[in-house]
DNA sequence: CTTTAAAATTATGCATGCAATTTTTTTAAA
DNA sequence: TTTAAAAAAATTGCATGCATAATTTTAAAG
């Protein structure tokens, strides 16, 4: 996701040089995942021994892994005090949804004009796969090929830098949304609003897109927000409910 | 310029906490100054040893810093190859300037309707100073200013994610825009453009502001690649002009 | 003189160890 | 039982050292 990090070919000053894949870069990878796997809840601390030996590796890369990810958001590194997973606020989302609607609207516009025919195919058949599991319920899939289609559309704008200001925007929101935990009719809203991005899309209706793809995302930012306040709620009030 | 680096207050969990300056924060902070002071120039490799005995501190700090600034876009780093200072080429330029277009024109809209009088009173001493820089023809304090007024508005939207943003496109964009040999009449139309943007910021026009700062974005942006195509046409043809 | 191959040098990747700070536990007092 | 202080334990920050990969130098061949 990250510009240039783990196990892939590297071309600087025109030349492709082959990089050995190397033991930071891949644990940078690990330990997302295991965010986003939903391994730690926000807010908590992460010690590095905890993660050296579930990684089986030093602490010297381990650090050097901490620093990246604290530099893409996902955690917060606190100087004698170690990590902590990010905490996702109501108020972060007030601030990123603003941003992440024009970088929506700006890929709109630019991969209408830009994307192939096999593209929108791609993303079609990507979008029935995710109305099938939108029917069947299943959340988690649904996710994971929602994600990919608003990956598709980025990367179909062809601006990398762009599809990578995105991506580390969505990665902070995945942090929230990993238990999701919200109303149905907000699902079947999000669902109708992808059969209009697809339409727009086949269309090339600049626009249009960029319309429906701001729409859809207040959607989404209302959802992640929902999400957030039961996730605060749900730790909380627990203290009181704990006491004697 | 990034969110929780150095020396400064963490707020975590609605809690203050004054933190000890750690080393390694200090020296990407060094660091970064080292690179747009221009001491070292685009493509160019920087070995560890040379900025430990630079900077007097061990390679442990040093790497993770080089790490943070890696993820900044101000360095890349390859595997077992060491550090280089990120090489801008013009395509770059190409697909941060729509990105940051869409953010000033967010950030114009936004800070039109947050704005208040005093730090309208703010970016005006500030415009004025830079004007007598411009008539002057100090480059160095005329870009100093010119940044300062960018980030003002952006800190008036009260988003600190789009100004965090913002902040690490520029920062790119001043990797080649330290040597800024360029033409007079552009600079003369980007301090016209400043008049207009203090003018629509008086007024609170948004739309207006919006538009000015897009255009002005776009002045800048052929700046930016004549720098960079300049700096190409330095090196690589040297190396022709340097043969028997 | 240029090109190629091998050795020497240098730089990077990572593990470990110690000092300093923070957190937890223990102990004592209110 | 709660609170405060002190001691112990754990955790982090940083320096150093060694193995490995890359670069430069040297030597030899074409």
């Amino acid at each position: 996701m990250w510009p240039g990090c783990s196990r892939r070919r590297w071309t600087l000053n025109n030349e492709t040089i082959k990089s050995t894949p190397s033991l930071h870069d891949e644990i940078v990878g690990r330990i997302r995942d295991m965010i986003f796997a939903g391994e730690f809840i926000g807010g908590q601390r992460v010690p590095e021994k905890l993660l050296c030996q579930q990684l089986s590796v030093s602490r010297t890369p381990l650090r050097e892994a901490l620093k990246v990810l604290a530099a893409e958001g996902l955690l917060t590194l606190v100087p004698n005090r170690g990590a902590r997973i990010a905490r996702m606020t109501v108020d972060d989302v007030d601030e990123m949804f603003p941003v992440m609607g024009v970088l929506e609207g700006l890929a709109g516009e630019i991969a209408c004009k830009r994307i192939t025919d096999d593209e929108i195919d791609e993303i079609r058949a990507l979008h029935y796969q995710m109305a099938a599991h939108h029917k069947r319920k299943e959340l988690g899939p649904y996710f994971k090929l929602n994600q990919k289609i608003h990956g598709k559309i980025f990367a179909a704008t062809g601006n990398g830098i762009l599809g990578s200001i995105y991506e580390s925007l969505t990665a902070r929101i995945r942090l929230a949304r990993y238990r999701a935990n919200f109303s149905y009719e907000r699902w079947d809203q999000a669902m109708a609003e992808h059969e209009e991005i697809l339409e727009a899309l086949s269309d090339r209706d600049g626009p249009r897109l960029a319309a429906v793809l701001e729409r859809h995302l207040e959607n989404t930012c209302e959802t992640v927000k929902e999400v957030i306040r039961a996730m605060d709620d749900e730790n909380a009030p627990a203290k009181a409910a704990a006491g004697p």
